[in-house]
DNA sequence: ACTGTTACTCACCGATTGGTGACAGACCGG
DNA sequence: CCGGTCTGTCACCAATCGGTGAGTAACAGT
């Protein structure tokens, strides 16, 4: 039996071994990397640990010690790939819209958040993650994650005055927060507070709400 | 050594045995309830289980399976013991106020809502598992809270009559979805999309910042 | 006082977790 | 060709997990 292990191996016929795992430092990198953010946003962070990913990456846990420095440093990195969030969700046509009050911007803002967080799992998955542990680990995806939504919002927009007499960022904060908590009930139970989240139109009515509140605020 | 032991046991002292376990089926039932719901409030649903609530509780985890079946019924033991919150959080000074209003209802509910969830760790930690898992025990617990909930609103809310042309379900939703996750993130983190929540003083421009939002849409 | 039921404890099980040290093989510079 | 470094694998560790079966001590009924 010894002969035939022997034997497969040196023939390396890749049909009972589904991928030859070769020797590349940076790809296998890549792949825990990969493996550590599908894994966190399909399983969330409960299951998450250094068994899960290394399974999932097809590689020994020990390689995961070796480049990352164990899950701290592995979500360390997730945290540092989140910067790649801002550049895909930047839409190409904001030229085209004219933005003349800051109601008009707030509302535009909270529909693409709305949007880009409602089919982002890993995003929900960090965000379901901060309201539930207060570990270091979560605090440093908490603080990336923060600062790639700010740097969001910077770029989209534009020099737009707030107006006075309102604490826009609490306001602010109440809005997102309204859209986070929207979200991730949703994605999680497929309602929130009663309101049943399921398809398109549950949904067009949930943007409309969000339409009146921010207009209710900011005119 | 042996003798040592039967003698201590005889006396009883208590001293060096804290709580002498006594023959009470009920007052061991109570006894884990509450050691789980502490637990749960405390610690969060990271490190809920069987053994941790066994251990909290100063008895045999066996106990656990035969008083409660498990943890799913220890869990659903704990929603049905949610009823209790309703009771707990209706203020007594329903006659003295004047809500002639639809708006002058929403704000009362929503700034009751926001500080009752704030001093309430279970209902925290309750609303927090809500949006991160989707197993049975979550779905049990978050049924019992969401009647309880809407128990509480029913209580609260007179025969006043919602205004037309407004979506009431969902904008309400997403009021109170600002509220749980503000106060989620607080409890967590601090802070909620950049907004400092630790003081007095930043609650009360949050309070204030939500009752903007309310008489907003609320006129 | 004997008997059976109830309340409770203990010891053990397999599985899984995070973590580490030792080892095998591919590669590269000398 | 040889020795060292790098990449990857494996075996093992203690701890903890959920779960179960067997045993013990206190009580009640007769």
């Amino acid at each position: 039996m010894l002969n035939e292990t022997a034997v497969a191996a040196l023939e390396q016929t890749g049909a009972a071994e589904p991928e030859k795992r070769i020797r590349d430092r940076g790809a296998t990198e890549r792949a825990i990397l990969k493996a550590a953010k599908n894994l966190l946003a399909e399983e969330g962070f409960q299951n998450f640990g250094i068994n899960a990913v290394a399974r999932r990456a097809g590689c020994d846990k020990q390689l995961i010690y070796r480049y990352y420095g164990g899950l701290d440093g592995l979500v360390e990195a997730i945290g540092a790939d989140l910067g790649s969030w801002v550049k895909d969700r930047i839409p190409e046509d904001t030229g085209g819209m004219f933005l003349l009050t800051y109601g008009d911007l707030m509302e535009r803002l909270s529909l693409l958040f709305l949007e880009a967080l409602r089919d982002d799992p890993l995003m929900r998955r960090i965000v379901a993650w901060e309201v539930s542990e207060n570990t270091e680990q979560v605090r440093r995806l908490s603080e990336a994650r923060s600062k790639a939504l700010g740097l969001w919002l910077d770029r989209m927009r534009g020099s737009l005055a707030p107006p006075k007499g309102v604490d826009t960022a609490a306001v602010n904060a109440l809005i997102f927060a309204s859209i986070q908590h929207l979200v991730l009930a949703a994605a999680a139970g497929g309602q929130c507070a009663g309101l049943v989240l399921k398809n398109g139109k549950d949904w067009e009515k949930a943007a409309t709400a969000l339409k009146r509140l921010v207009r209710g605020v900011y005119g």
